[in-house]
DNA sequence: AAAGATAATTACGCAATACGGAATTTAACA
DNA sequence: TGTTAAATTCCGTATTGCGTAATTATCTTT
């Protein structure tokens, strides 16, 4: 409901909207008035970008042209990304046998600017009830898939990273300050995996 | 080399830029002073969309630091968008039938705003010599896939989705004439199959 | 290792652009 | 048909992004 499109040095301020807007909509189709108040950004803004991602096959409209949707375009991205990173291909099968095992949810995910974005996701079957919404990207300090990746680097990147990102309050769980969040990355290390305790989402807990 | 921002109705300068260089980026890694050459956007101006599209990891820095690449988060919002669109998981097995059976390429494409937009690709094993770098979209008028969606339309419709494009002579062979293009679009029609004879690119034939 | 060349990055002043409040049109619903 | 809520357009203004030119970093060459 604030911050949307502020400059932190030398960014273009209508491009930071514009991807929080898409990352907004990869949890699943919205209108106008939904993504405004969600974002923060003026109507008259979100209906402007949205017409331009448009043109360009970014988002498409629903069928009763009020709801909008992330567009044809990002499959074809996704698919040049993918096959210029190579990464999924070689992780994907370690992803299955994980999932085989366990009938959990698996994530694999890296990090980026202090948010870790999720590239593959291998859905438990025995879903509780809901389908949980795709989720482009999370806090690094609120998930086990975050704090994994802080303890597989050294402490000054780790340290660095932590820096990078404000370290917000998601529920009474989450770990807020920076000795907390050192402490919990040690600890991951000796044991080789991260927990989540219902620090991102109550109700979630994550390994 | 020229128009790359130009808005024309009501649309957003940057963004327009900023969906032309992720289009031009999914060819393949690429400088700034490359991707200035290749759009017409100044170098100043691609140095500060590259550097806002990197903070919300929609772009990636070689190690080097010197070439951009397509970040992460369009894996996550291909994935996402996949999902809702569920057309692929319908579509794939049926490409893999045609690719079995005659050991050549196939695509699948959506049409949008007068550009064939590539979903899916099943590439011919036998590539000869060099591998076709993945392209984002196509012209609709110079390919066989974006002729065989015309033909699949009313013909109203399909006379307004060429009057959105331009009929750039890509090749000598490329039909540059609205009659040309709708007598080809009804023969299609008949046929049941359509075909490009070398009109977007020398060298290259399609059905 | 120094010089030359090429690319990345920053500075900066100006014009265009995107901004958002308010008005208007369109659509949904009763 | 009337009522409400959302989408879309208007419009004056300030901000923002723009591109030239200067600077710094990086790669090449001898």
């Amino acid at each position: 409901m604030k911050d949307s499109g502020k400059k932190n040095g030398e960014e273009v301020g209508v491009l930071l909207k514009a991807m929080n807007l898409l990352v907004t909509l990869a949890e699943g189709s919205q209108t106008v008035v939904q993504l405004s108040k969600r974002t923060g950004i003026s109507k008259p803004g979100v209906y402007r970008i949205l017409k331009t991602l448009d043109s360009g096959g970014f988002v498409v409209r629903d069928s009763d042209r009020r709801e909008y949707n992330l567009g044809p375009a990002f499959i074809g991205l996704g698919r040049a990304t993918r096959s210029s990173a190579g990464l999924i291909r070689v992780v994907r099968p370690i992803l299955r046998e994980i999932h085989e095992k366990y009938h959990e949810t698996v994530n694999l995910g890296v990090l980026s600017h202090g948010k870790v974005i999720y590239l593959d996701t291998i859905e438990s079957r025995q879903r509780l009830r809901v389908t949980v919404p795709i989720t482009l990207q999370d806090n690094v300090h609120a998930t086990a898939l975050g704090k994994a990746i802080l303890s597989a680097m050294t402490s000054e990147l780790a340290l660095e990273t932590i820096n990078e990102t404000e370290l917000l309050q998601r529920t009474k769980n989450t770990m807020v300050t920076l000795e907390e969040l050192l402490m919990a990355t040690k600890k991951s290390k000796e044991l080789g995996y991260a927990i989540d305790n219902e620090e991102d989402e109550i109700g979630f807990r994550c390994v």
